[in-house]
Formats: structure tokens, sequence, C-alpha cells
DNA sequence: CGGTGAACCTGGCCGC
DNA sequence: TGCGGCCAGGTTCACC
């Protein structure tokens, strides 16, 4: 599933093979993949038409495309099965081709989206003087942000009434964290997942911020994490990391660290791995 | 308005 | 073989 790493990942290849192209057309082949555009995904796809695309920007699991001289960008997010795909023309359409992007050059090569769950899509919004899609203004950036503000950070989710790990995937709060990430860095950590936020200090929220870098930085460097052919990075090549997941995915394999048994939870309509004995449950759990 | 949890969606997989 | 049910989970939104 694509989270920060994964995200960088495509936007550096599409900064590598799509940035400074001229869009001839584009076409849009499941409605649902165009988001929040009221006039049509037709409109969405005619307002592409002719502009250039600048570089490709990222927040959190967001990524946009601006387009020189609009004030626009288009938004994507990959949802849990989305690709961005730079394809060969002639390359067969994918199974779940929702979005063909084709450019005024002679590069041979068009951009697609292609998402098999449908909750990932493309929009255009306007771009704010921030160089931010206006849509998203609410994201907070995120801890490879080179501006992430660690105090705030730390300020913020000891404020929140809420648990450590709900706290991790806000996506308000810090951007680019999802299941997989923050059940690894919890364990490096060895924070449980139902800790109250309130109750851990700062130098523990410091530390476990750490290692949500640590973590994202070591998927990065591999290419991003991926578990089926469902994630694959702009040229479809699948990212290795799950061979280093220590926590995630990994229910009745040893712990790492002490060799106990990693259990899964189900949690918020999803699951949550851990390792029972380095990562304690508060005494009074929800 | 902050916290909570359901809905959205499809295909792979498992058990019967 | 076929089919029902479960599971994957980021974001949005309704509700309290």
């Amino acid at each position: 599933m694509p989270e920060l790493p994964e995200v960088e990942v495509v936007r550096r290849g599409l900064e590598r093979w799509v940035a400074h192209r001229t869009v001839a057309d584009a076409e849009v082949l499941h409605p649902r993949a165009v988001r929040r555009h009221l006039t049509g995904a037709d409109d969405f796809a005619h307002r592409l038409k002719g502009h250039r695309i600048g570089t490709p920007s990222r927040r959190g699991k967001y990524l946009w495309l601006p387009l020189e001289d609009t004030g626009q960008s288009v938004l994507a997010h990959l949802g849990m099965s989305g690709q961005l795909l730079v394809q060969p023309h002639e390359a067969p359409a994918e199974k779940h081709l929702r979005v063909r992007v084709r450019f005024a050059d002679d590069l041979g090569t068009e951009l697609r989206f292609v998402d098999q769950r449908t909750f990932g899509g493309l929009s255009l919004h306007d771009t704010t003087p921030g160089g931010l899609p206006d849509v998203i203004a609410h994201i907070a950036r995120d801890p490879l942000d080179p501006l992430f503000d660690d105090e705030l950070f730390v300020q913020a989710l000891r404020r929140r009434r809420t648990t450590v790990k709900r706290a991790l995937l806000d996506q308000s709060l810090i951007s680019g964290v999802g299941n997989i990430y923050a059940d690894e860095a919890l364990w490096r950590a060895r924070l449980h997942y139902d800790r109250p936020t309130p109750a851990l200090t700062r130098p523990r929220v410091l530390e476990l911020l750490g290692h949500a870098r640590d973590v994202m930085n070591a998927a990065l460097s591999v290419g991003g994490t991926s578990f089926d052919s469902l994630y694959v990075n702009v040229n479809g090549e699948s990212g290795y990391f799950d061979r280093s997941l220590d926590a995630y995915g990994r229910e009745g394999l040893p712990c790492g660290r002490c060799g106990t048994a990693i259990r899964r939870r189900a949690w918020m309509n999803r699951s949550s791995y851990f390792c029972p004995r380095c990562q304690r449950a508060p005494r009074v759990s929800s």
C-alpha cells in the first residue's frame, strides 16, 4: 500500500519522466478516478490539454503536478492500490486503467493512472501562494519535510485526547504515516498502539518521531514497500522493503528483539501488529 | 468542534 | 467448481 516512501518514489519517477512535458490530451476511462470535479471528467481532461507540467511535488501521501501558467495543479492520491505508470503508447491497457495522459512530444510514452480498488483518484485544484493545492491545506507537513516542526508536533500530539496510533494516522497532525509505518515506528519505539497521547513524555514522542523518520527513510532507500503486485513505482518496478518489516504482517513470527510471537489485533476496521512483550498495553485499555 | 466509527471499493484467498 | 464471506485500509463524512 502506498504510504509516504512509495509516493515519494513515484514522485521522483514523475520528475524524471513526465515533468516539463506538454499534455496533448487526457482520457478518463472511469468516472470515479476523477474526484471533486463538479463539471465532470470530460471537463477535467479538457483543462489539462495544452499545458506544460512543472516539477512534481508531494506532501505526505498526496502528490501533484503543477500545470504551468494556469495557477492550477493536478492532485493525485493513490489510495490503496493506485499506480502512476509511464508506459509506451503501444503497451496494452492495464485491466484497471482509469486515466490516460498523452503528451505533445516524440518520446513515445504516456502517463497512466491505474487503480484496482478505486480509492485513489486525480483532481484539479487552484494552487495556493504556498505552492500547495488548496484542498490539502489541512494536511500537516510530513516527517521528511525539512520544515516539519518537531516541537510543534510534540505539543500538538500531547494535547490530543486520543491514543498514540490514532494520532500517528491523523494526517492533520503528521502526514504520510499509514498503518504499516505506524506499526513499525511503534515497534521500534516499544510503544503499544493504545497508549494515551497525553501520558507520553516529550522525549518519548521525539523518539517515536525519530523512529517514524528512520523507518520511512529506510523504505525510501530501497524504493518503497510492496506486498503484492498492487504497488509498483512509476516504471512498473516493485519495491522490496517488506523483507525488512519488523512487526507489520508478521503475526505468529518471532519478535526480532525478544523472540516473542508478534500478535495481530483487530483495530479500527483494520489490524495492528505488535510485540506483546516489548510493547506493553496500557493498564486501562480502551 | 474534537473524537469516533462507518462507508467507500474490488479481487484474492479460504473454507465449505 | 462454485460461492459466500473475510480481508486489505486512507479518507471523508455523519454523528454525538
